[in-house]
DNA sequence: CGGCATCCGAATGGATACTG
DNA sequence: CAGTATCCATTCGGATGCCG
Protein backbone atom coordinates (compact mmCIF):
# COMPACT_ATOMS: atom_id res chain seq x y z
CA UNK A 1 0.00 0.00 0.00
CA UNK A 2 2.82 2.36 0.76
CA UNK A 3 5.05 4.24 -1.88
CA UNK A 4 8.62 4.98 -1.69
CA UNK A 5 8.98 8.33 -0.63
CA UNK A 6 12.59 8.25 -3.11
CA UNK A 7 10.30 7.42 -5.85
CA UNK A 8 10.37 10.82 -8.22
CA UNK A 9 6.58 10.51 -9.14
CA UNK A 10 3.54 9.29 -6.71
CA UNK A 11 0.01 9.04 -7.74
CA UNK A 12 -1.78 8.77 -4.51
CA UNK A 13 -0.07 12.29 -3.78
CA UNK A 14 -2.69 14.68 -4.56
CA UNK A 15 -0.26 17.53 -5.55
CA UNK A 16 1.97 15.02 -7.61
CA UNK A 17 1.64 15.76 -11.56
CA UNK A 18 1.21 11.89 -12.24
CA UNK A 19 -1.82 12.26 -10.51
CA UNK A 20 -3.10 14.18 -13.19
CA UNK A 21 -2.32 12.33 -15.96
CA UNK A 22 -3.73 9.01 -14.00
CA UNK A 23 -7.00 10.82 -14.05
CA UNK A 24 -6.91 12.15 -17.28
CA UNK A 25 -6.31 8.64 -18.81
CA UNK A 26 -8.80 7.26 -16.13
CA UNK A 27 -11.60 9.61 -17.07
CA UNK A 28 -14.62 8.31 -18.30
CA UNK A 29 -13.78 8.61 -21.89
CA UNK A 30 -9.60 8.36 -21.69
CA UNK A 31 -8.91 4.85 -21.41
CA UNK A 32 -11.54 4.33 -23.91
CA UNK A 33 -9.87 7.06 -26.49
CA UNK A 34 -6.73 5.68 -26.07
CA UNK A 35 -7.74 2.11 -26.43
CA UNK A 36 -9.57 2.95 -29.50
CA UNK A 37 -6.85 4.62 -31.14
CA UNK A 38 -4.35 1.36 -30.85
CA UNK A 39 -3.03 -0.23 -32.47
CA UNK A 40 -3.84 2.10 -35.46
CA UNK A 41 -4.96 5.66 -35.81
CA UNK A 42 -8.24 7.22 -36.45
CA UNK A 43 -10.13 10.39 -37.70
CA UNK A 44 -12.61 12.01 -35.64
CA UNK A 45 -15.71 10.37 -36.96
CA UNK A 46 -14.08 6.99 -36.92
CA UNK A 47 -13.57 7.08 -33.08
CA UNK A 48 -16.93 8.65 -32.12
CA UNK A 49 -18.73 5.66 -33.84
CA UNK A 50 -16.34 3.23 -32.46
CA UNK A 51 -17.02 4.82 -28.77
CA UNK A 52 -20.30 4.10 -28.86
CA UNK A 53 -22.14 6.86 -25.90
CA UNK A 54 -19.59 9.18 -26.36
CA UNK A 55 -20.41 12.84 -27.27
CA UNK A 56 -19.15 15.23 -29.81
CA UNK A 57 -18.09 17.47 -26.76
CA UNK A 58 -16.62 15.14 -24.53
CA UNK A 59 -14.79 13.55 -27.74
CA UNK A 60 -13.04 16.48 -28.56
CA UNK A 61 -12.29 17.66 -25.15
CA UNK A 62 -10.73 14.04 -24.20
CA UNK A 63 -8.78 14.48 -27.29
CA UNK A 64 -7.23 17.29 -26.01
CA UNK A 65 -6.23 16.58 -22.98
CA UNK A 66 -4.75 13.62 -23.83
CA UNK A 67 -2.73 16.38 -27.00
CA UNK A 68 -1.59 18.58 -24.13
CA UNK A 69 -0.09 15.54 -22.02
CA UNK A 70 1.52 14.58 -25.17
CA UNK A 71 -0.17 11.34 -25.57
CA UNK A 72 -2.18 11.96 -28.58
CA UNK A 73 -0.68 13.05 -32.27
CA UNK A 74 -3.31 15.17 -33.93
CA UNK A 75 -2.18 15.38 -37.49
CA UNK A 76 -4.41 17.76 -40.30
CA UNK A 77 -4.49 17.44 -43.76
CA UNK A 78 -5.96 20.13 -45.45
CA UNK A 79 -8.06 19.13 -47.79
CA UNK A 80 -11.36 19.11 -48.91
CA UNK A 81 -13.26 17.82 -47.12
CA UNK A 82 -11.11 18.49 -44.14
CA UNK A 83 -8.95 15.20 -43.27
CA UNK A 84 -7.62 15.09 -39.46
CA UNK A 85 -6.73 11.71 -37.55
CA UNK A 86 -5.82 11.31 -34.11
CA UNK A 87 -2.53 8.97 -33.32
CA UNK A 88 -0.73 7.63 -30.55
CA UNK A 89 2.63 8.81 -30.06
CA UNK A 90 5.39 6.72 -28.68
CA UNK A 91 4.31 7.59 -25.16
CA UNK A 92 0.72 7.19 -25.68
CA UNK A 93 1.48 4.19 -26.94
CA UNK A 94 2.78 2.21 -23.80
CA UNK A 95 -0.07 3.56 -21.87
CA UNK A 96 -2.52 2.81 -24.34
CA UNK A 97 -0.82 -0.78 -24.38
CA UNK A 98 -1.57 -1.22 -20.19
CA UNK A 99 -4.66 0.01 -20.65
CA UNK A 100 -5.41 -2.26 -22.84
CA UNK A 101 -3.91 -5.05 -20.43
CA UNK A 102 -6.49 -3.87 -18.06
CA UNK A 103 -9.22 -3.88 -20.14
CA UNK A 104 -8.27 -7.76 -21.43
CA UNK A 105 -8.44 -8.35 -17.08
CA UNK A 106 -11.67 -7.38 -16.56
CA UNK A 107 -12.51 -8.99 -19.95
CA UNK A 108 -11.36 -12.32 -17.87
CA UNK A 109 -13.00 -11.85 -14.17
CA UNK A 110 -16.14 -10.45 -15.82
CA UNK A 111 -17.87 -13.67 -15.18
CA UNK A 112 -17.12 -13.43 -11.04
CA UNK A 113 -18.27 -9.80 -11.58
CA UNK A 114 -21.69 -10.73 -12.61
CA UNK A 115 -22.10 -13.35 -10.71
CA UNK A 116 -21.52 -11.04 -7.55
CA UNK A 117 -23.54 -8.70 -8.44
CA UNK A 118 -26.37 -11.61 -8.84
CA UNK A 119 -26.05 -12.16 -5.36
CA UNK A 120 -25.48 -8.73 -4.05
CA UNK B 1 -9.50 -0.24 -33.23
CA UNK B 2 -11.95 -2.62 -33.93
CA UNK B 3 -13.34 -5.28 -32.03
CA UNK B 4 -13.89 -9.29 -32.83
CA UNK B 5 -17.86 -9.50 -32.34
CA UNK B 6 -18.01 -12.47 -31.06
CA UNK B 7 -15.78 -11.54 -28.11
CA UNK B 8 -18.45 -12.03 -25.28
CA UNK B 9 -17.33 -8.63 -23.21
CA UNK B 10 -16.51 -5.71 -25.81
CA UNK B 11 -16.01 -2.41 -23.39
CA UNK B 12 -16.94 -0.52 -26.73
CA UNK B 13 -20.51 -1.36 -26.70
CA UNK B 14 -22.48 1.03 -23.92
CA UNK B 15 -24.33 -1.47 -23.18
CA UNK B 16 -22.25 -4.33 -22.17
CA UNK B 17 -21.63 -5.24 -18.29
CA UNK B 18 -17.80 -4.64 -19.12
CA UNK B 19 -18.14 -0.63 -19.73
CA UNK B 20 -19.71 -0.32 -16.28
CA UNK B 21 -17.06 -2.24 -14.12
CA UNK B 22 -14.52 -0.34 -16.18
CA UNK B 23 -16.11 2.81 -15.49
CA UNK B 24 -16.22 1.52 -11.89
CA UNK B 25 -12.31 0.99 -12.05
CA UNK B 26 -11.18 3.78 -13.59
CA UNK B 27 -13.72 6.33 -11.93
CA UNK B 28 -11.63 8.87 -9.94
CA UNK B 29 -10.55 7.09 -7.21
CA UNK B 30 -11.72 3.48 -8.18
CA UNK B 31 -7.85 2.85 -9.75
CA UNK B 32 -6.56 4.83 -6.53
CA UNK B 33 -8.47 2.49 -3.98
CA UNK B 34 -7.41 -0.89 -5.69
CA UNK B 35 -4.06 0.05 -6.48
CA UNK B 36 -4.01 0.86 -2.65
CA UNK B 37 -5.11 -2.12 -1.42
CA UNK B 38 -2.50 -4.05 -3.08
CA UNK B 39 -0.76 -6.01 -1.97
CA UNK B 40 -1.85 -6.56 1.39
CA UNK B 41 -5.51 -5.28 2.97
CA UNK B 42 -6.46 -2.06 4.64
CA UNK B 43 -8.45 -0.16 6.91
CA UNK B 44 -10.63 2.30 6.08
CA UNK B 45 -8.58 5.03 7.71
CA UNK B 46 -5.36 3.62 6.57
CA UNK B 47 -7.36 4.33 2.65
CA UNK B 48 -8.27 7.48 3.56
CA UNK B 49 -4.90 8.86 4.67
CA UNK B 50 -3.08 6.71 2.24
CA UNK B 51 -5.13 7.90 -1.01
CA UNK B 52 -4.70 11.93 -0.91
CA UNK B 53 -7.76 14.02 -1.24
CA UNK B 54 -10.39 11.53 -0.74
CA UNK B 55 -13.06 12.39 1.28
CA UNK B 56 -14.61 10.13 3.93
CA UNK B 57 -17.60 9.77 1.41
CA UNK B 58 -15.96 9.20 -1.82
CA UNK B 59 -13.95 6.33 -0.16
CA UNK B 60 -17.08 4.74 0.99
CA UNK B 61 -19.29 4.92 -1.87
CA UNK B 62 -15.75 3.84 -3.79
CA UNK B 63 -15.29 0.90 -1.73
CA UNK B 64 -19.25 -0.01 -1.97
CA UNK B 65 -19.31 0.00 -5.93
CA UNK B 66 -15.96 -2.05 -6.38
CA UNK B 67 -17.75 -4.67 -3.50
CA UNK B 68 -20.30 -4.84 -5.70
CA UNK B 69 -18.34 -6.31 -8.07
CA UNK B 70 -16.85 -8.42 -6.10
CA UNK B 71 -13.34 -7.04 -6.60
CA UNK B 72 -12.78 -5.73 -3.11
CA UNK B 73 -14.23 -7.78 0.27
CA UNK B 74 -15.16 -6.08 3.13
CA UNK B 75 -14.30 -7.60 6.57
CA UNK B 76 -15.69 -6.60 9.85
CA UNK B 77 -14.74 -7.87 13.00
CA UNK B 78 -16.80 -6.72 15.97
CA UNK B 79 -14.74 -5.55 18.05
CA UNK B 80 -14.32 -2.27 20.06
CA UNK B 81 -13.40 -0.24 18.86
CA UNK B 82 -14.87 -1.53 15.40
CA UNK B 83 -12.32 -2.95 13.51
CA UNK B 84 -13.29 -3.31 9.54
CA UNK B 85 -10.60 -4.21 6.86
CA UNK B 86 -11.06 -4.26 3.18
CA UNK B 87 -8.98 -7.07 0.80
CA UNK B 88 -8.75 -7.41 -3.11
CA UNK B 89 -10.97 -10.39 -3.67
CA UNK B 90 -8.78 -12.73 -6.80
CA UNK B 91 -11.16 -10.85 -8.82
CA UNK B 92 -9.96 -8.15 -7.85
CA UNK B 93 -6.30 -9.07 -7.50
CA UNK B 94 -5.91 -9.19 -10.95
CA UNK B 95 -7.79 -6.40 -11.92
CA UNK B 96 -5.37 -4.49 -9.55
CA UNK B 97 -2.44 -5.96 -10.94
CA UNK B 98 -3.45 -4.75 -14.39
CA UNK B 99 -3.97 -0.80 -12.71
CA UNK B 100 -0.66 -1.18 -11.04
CA UNK B 101 1.32 -2.10 -14.18
CA UNK B 102 -0.81 1.03 -15.74
CA UNK B 103 0.57 3.48 -12.78
CA UNK B 104 3.88 2.18 -13.48
CA UNK B 105 3.50 2.68 -17.61
CA UNK B 106 2.52 6.50 -16.51
CA UNK B 107 5.54 6.54 -14.05
CA UNK B 108 8.10 5.69 -17.33
CA UNK B 109 6.17 8.59 -20.08
CA UNK B 110 5.80 11.41 -17.37
CA UNK B 111 9.16 12.81 -18.19
CA UNK B 112 7.61 13.07 -21.68
CA UNK B 113 4.52 14.04 -20.24
CA UNK B 114 5.38 17.12 -18.45
CA UNK B 115 7.73 18.19 -21.39
CA UNK B 116 5.06 18.05 -23.55
CA UNK B 117 2.84 19.77 -21.16
CA UNK B 118 6.30 22.50 -21.02
CA UNK B 119 5.58 23.52 -25.24
CA UNK B 120 1.88 23.51 -24.80
C1' DC C 1 -13.09 3.80 14.67
C1' DG C 2 -16.09 3.38 10.75
C1' DG C 3 -19.38 4.82 8.95
C1' DC C 4 -24.47 7.17 7.15
C1' DA C 5 -27.69 11.36 6.11
C1' DT C 6 -28.31 15.76 4.50
C1' DC C 7 -27.31 19.96 2.24
C1' DC C 8 -25.35 22.56 -1.33
C1' DG C 9 -22.07 24.57 -4.69
C1' DA C 10 -19.06 23.01 -8.47
C1' DA C 11 -18.01 20.32 -12.17
C1' DT C 12 -19.40 16.92 -15.66
C1' DG C 13 -21.40 15.93 -19.62
C1' DG C 14 -25.42 15.42 -23.18
C1' DA C 15 -28.50 17.74 -26.89
C1' DT C 16 -28.84 20.87 -30.10
C1' DA C 17 -27.60 24.25 -33.26
C1' DC C 18 -24.15 26.41 -35.77
C1' DT C 19 -19.43 27.26 -38.38
C1' DG C 20 -15.18 26.66 -41.59
C1' DC D 1 -15.86 16.28 -42.13
C1' DA D 2 -14.37 18.25 -37.92
C1' DG D 3 -15.31 20.56 -34.82
C1' DT D 4 -17.31 25.06 -31.58
C1' DA D 5 -20.98 27.41 -28.66
C1' DT D 6 -24.74 27.46 -25.74
C1' DC D 7 -27.94 25.70 -22.64
C1' DC D 8 -29.30 22.76 -19.20
C1' DA D 9 -29.84 18.32 -16.28
C1' DT D 10 -27.31 15.26 -13.73
C1' DT D 11 -23.71 13.96 -10.99
C1' DC D 12 -19.77 14.72 -8.13
C1' DG D 13 -17.99 15.64 -4.15
C1' DG D 14 -16.91 18.48 0.17
C1' DA D 15 -18.75 20.02 4.85
C1' DT D 16 -21.20 19.10 8.66
C1' DG D 17 -23.52 16.55 12.08
C1' DC D 18 -24.91 12.18 14.04
C1' DC D 19 -24.67 7.18 15.36
C1' DG D 20 -23.13 2.22 16.92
Amino acid sequence: MSQDPRRPFDVFDGGCPSREVLEHVTSRWGSLTLAALSPEPARFGELRRCIDGISEKMLSQTLKSLEADGLVDRRVRSTAPLHVDYALTPSGSKVAEAVKALILSLYGVMPDVMAARQSA
